[in-house]
DNA sequence: TTGACATGCAACTAAATGGTTGCATATTTT
DNA sequence: AAAATATGCAACCATTTAGTTGCATGTCAA
């Protein structure tokens, strides 16, 4: 996984929202996802190249239509490498979810 | 928290290099920081003024020196977020988590 | 108090980025 | 085949970004 192109390309509000969006209704076309946002179609589809780079979205041809799928993997990789690197004790999903787990509420 | 300020700071490699190097050793100089980067002071300075506007690293003035602390919240609420929305079924930091903790090995 | 050290501020530059317009290509549909 | 639809490609533009150099300020030590 190339780190630096997945945080480069988070790093774009417009292309979070399109993941968003990807994560609401997967595979939807390039028209689809210009829908409702203030940007050309061309500059949409730049974004989109973009994800698809940086490995966040795959895409699969259907005739004329591009269809855009999210690939959580590199997100949930970072999240995973950047959590165990940067947690500290009773901080953030993982501590959080030990306490559910362990049915503590440890105030 | 700024979302966006977050996620900006972080798409620089030598932001997070910076940060990796404060999560090593914390409270460093701009001095301490310098070494061994290929970058001017002054470059240092200012991706440093940008994690500190993103709130992923603070100051404290002593004397002459200011000395730079790393701050996990901001990383680690994105990381929740966007592990929660782009999590999938066993995939990732908490799906392993759990499992542990559950005792299985899931096979 | 003078010199050395640590940081701050400002102007400038080159390259990257996010966006546009215009045109080309490929696939349906009629 | 022709028109409509969906996407692709390329040139261009404005702004932001990452870096530089040069100088100013603040603090410590002799």
């Amino acid at each position: 996984m190339n780190d630096d192109a997945v945080f480069r390309a988070l790093a774009d509000a417009s292309r979070r929202e399109l993941l968003d969006r990807l994560h609401q209704t997967n595979g939807q076309t390039l028209g689809d996802l210009c829908q409702g946002l203030d940007m050309t179609r061309q500059a949409v589809a730049k974004h989109l190249a973009i994800l698809e780079d940086a490995n966040l979205v795959s895409t699969r041809r259907q005739g004329r239509e591009k269809l855009h799928f999210i690939n959580p993997v590199p997100i949930n990789q970072i999240a995973e490498r950047w959590i165990g690197k940067f947690e500290q004790p009773r901080l953030g999903a993982l501590s959080k979810l030990k306490k559910t787990l362990e049915g503590k509420d440890d105030g």
